[in-house]
DNA sequence: CGCGCTATTTTGATTAGTCAAAATAAATCT
DNA sequence: AGATTTATTTTGACTAATCAAAATAGCGCG
């Protein structure tokens, strides 16, 4: 059985590697794991010797076909969780990725498939991260965020991508979750600021960093 | 922040100080952890170091106040965790065990008490075991058991203290479990025999030692 | 081509938790 | 009391995961 810290390791690996051409570089993965390169280096190189992942030296790092399973699976217990703690326990969509965190380590697959049927099956977690499915398949659309979709034209959001506490908190106050409909009005790079109209009450003024974490979709 | 091997440590030595005069002796707590003795007794003289237990050299190991907290609030979130699982996520009584081992350790408080009410401030688990309270409060009562209750009166059962998957599965198999009806009819000690009498249905014959393991109180 | 910057790897140490086996203390039995 | 058995402690060694700091490999650039 994999280890949490082993766990850990896959699961931003696979994070990371949706970001790139697959090949993760120590440093991005040492920064991610909050652990110096060096640790990272001899982690993944233990790796390796498990057949979970394949190392380039010096170049970087990716999944195998089994490591990337074990990755995908606990990536789903993650998000899973998350979606239970929010939708069944009413907690805040800020707090939950801290306790996903250490549950997605402690949930057999057992507790895992009862927690899903009992969801109905979801596809995305309270944050719109995808969720992947039992035998691993994950929904990886390409959206346009804030920053770069078309102006003026109604739009729904379908992802809010910055687990940070502080972020979801200015999210959620500005009603900015999954779902919610907007457009926007205009885009001024020079400010690097964005202008978001919600259907009801004041626009919403973002800085184009921020708006680059909102996906969202053409919408009704 | 304890680790979930010094949360283990205090829990088994609470558990075993309940059938005991408070002094856990070290091969006693090496047994029910599943370590040698020599480790036990490198642990406890670490635990005693962080002021979380007392140990008597070659006597034996109790909690201090501060340790008796850490593990009261683990057992608390072990047994709020089994009865989730068994009653919102309908798990078997038996498997139940295994998970909450593991998530005891996982569980913020935050989530312990969001469990809490949604169960409804549960005051046992599903195995009739005492829940203690958020301020350590346990129902400490003592109760008879099949083995030593009086004979043809009308029992409830109030906990099966045997937490193994096939002593569960064969309880639950013949309807005992905390809440049903029975009487003892006759106790046979040369033949180690119990034999009970369930409201409706055939009688169940019981070994002594199996009776002994399921605690009842005069019941209706 | 050679120099220097940066990312990566290596080396040597450290911590938590464990076991095997030897040493010791305590209890029990002649 | 002295010898024997049993429980506990000590010692030495090991594994997983980590860091600090030194060594190295690639690059880009003049
Ligand atoms: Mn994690
Ligand atoms: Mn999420
Ligand atoms: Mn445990
Ligand atoms: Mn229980």
């Amino acid at each position: 059985m994999a280890s949490s810290t082993v766990e850990n390791y896959l699961k931003h690996i696979l994070l990371l590697s949706e970001t790139a051409d697959g090949l993760v570089p120590m440093g991005a993965l040492a920064t991610s794991l909050d652990v110096v390169p060096g640790t990272a280096t001899t982690m993944v190189k233990a790796l390796a010797d498990e057949g979970l992942v394949a190392h380039r030296p010096r170049q970087g790092v990716r999944l195998t076909p089994e490591g990337r399973q074990v990755a995908l699976t606990v990536l789903r217990k993650h998000r899973l969780v998350e979606t239970f703690l929010v939708n069944v326990l009413k907690m805040d969509w800020a707090e939950v990725h801290a306790e996903a965190e250490q549950l997605e380590h402690a949930i057999s697959d057992a507790v895992l498939n009862r927690l899903d049927a009992l969801l109905g099956h979801p596809t995305t977690d309270p944050h719109g991260d995808p969720i992947p499915s039992r035998l691993g398949k994950m929904d990886s659309q390409v959206y346009a965020t804030l920053a770069t979709c078309v102006l003026d034209r109604p739009l729904r959001i379908v992802r809010v991508t910055d687990q940070s506490e502080e972020f979801l908190q200015f999210a959620e106050q500005n009603g900015l979750r999954p779902g919610a409909r907007l457009r926007v009005v205009d885009r001024n790079l020079a400010a690097g600021l964005v202008n978001l109209r919600p259907p009801t009450g004041d626009p919403i003024p973002l800085s184009l960093a921020a708006a680059g974490r909102i996906l969202v979709a053409p919408g009704k």
